[in-house]
DNA sequence: GTCTATACAATGATAGAC
DNA sequence: GTCTATCATTGTATAGAC
């Protein structure tokens, strides 16, 4: 809080945007997020955002390549992870993958750079990331053509239902495709419901 | 293109409205779609809309149910149809749905209604269409739940594919993640490379 | 490395006429 | 049912100082 010792290295405070950014994006959606508020919730001005990334949209794009990034690495993790419960690598990546996208910033993240894959900018780096989610599911976890596609189809549903914002007590269908999904423990994410 | 001709009954003007809508949030995304835009590919000024839809986002909720109850009534004939080819019933349905999304307006539109459901006035209508879709897959259709489980998270996989725009011609893992999801007669959706 | 002040553009939205 | 004119707001982006 004192005067000058909050000039901090560049490369720190641009992790701090990059993490406002994904909790603003989360928030808000693409759409309604400003770069004021992730100046806000970096504790920065709103002018110093714009120098550091140029645009909004540039802004965007390396939030999901930063966020990509943490993806991949989640997911190595989760591969190296010593299966001592005895769970295969496909449950022990989901797991991962459910964790981390529990967090809207994450989720929203992604889905928004999947979706806007036709924009110039945006659209290589969305790309990149997927396809390199799809390698390593192939090549590092070991993955047939066939697991993968459908470790991926699995978690594009998922991201729907927590985009959906699906509640377990909503209805009879939906109790059921969480049941079905799940099984027998939904993930905490479908679990809040102050609204 | 008579002075007073152009005057037309507001319900037909409202149709060309959500429309011309579906076809600008697909170009530019939600984020740049514009009241504007979405008049001049209606052919009316800007304040029509306005006067029409209220905001900017009560549009885009009117838009996505039109687009959810097309994808019911796509659905609906889908099933409808003989099926003179000896097709089964989820391969039309795929079928149809693939033809739908197609169109980057609905696959966008459907998309960020999916992911916005966090929002109190998106939230309800993307949801309740979600899982019409589900119940029809269930009740009309016959899936079991975990037949439609699978179906719908197919569909999702391909909203991503669709929505990253990808190519065939990208690289290796592209070619295989599109043969082992479509077999071997990718969708046109995908063949277009002007860039 | 970071801020204040501010310019500027865009766009959603209103008023009121025809 | 539809337009023209116009306003108000917001939010990105720039200039320049510290």
């Amino acid at each position: 809080m004192n005067a000058k010792s909050d000039r901090i290295p560049a490369d720190e405070r641009r992790v701090q945007i990059l993490d406002a950014a994904v909790e603003v994006f989360g928030r808000y959606g693409y759409a309604a997020a400003t770069t004021d508020r992730v100046a806000k919730g970096a504790g920065i001005s709103q002018p110093y955002v714009v120098r550091m990334f140029g645009t909004k949209e540039q802004l965007f794009i390396e939030t999901l390549g930063h966020t990509l990034a943490r993806l991949l690495r989640t997911f190595r993790a989760a591969l190296a992870e010593a299966d001592a419960e005895g769970l295969s690598a496909e449950a022990r990546l989901g797991a991962a993958y459910l964790e981390l996208v529990g967090d809207r910033g994450v989720l929203l993240t992604l889905l928004h750079g999947f979706m806007m894959g036709a924009d110039p900018a945006i659209g290589p780096v969305a790309r990149g990331g997927f396809f390199e989610v799809y390698r390593m599911l192939r090549q590092e976890a070991g993955f047939t053509p066939e697991q993968a596609r459908s470790f991926l189809a699995e978690g594009m549903l998922i991201n729907t239902l927590i985009g959906l914002d699906v509640r377990p007590t909503d209805d009879l269908a939906t109790a059921e495709l969480l049941a079905c999904t799940f099984g027998d423990d939904v993930p905490e994410s479908f679990e809040r419901s102050i609204a």
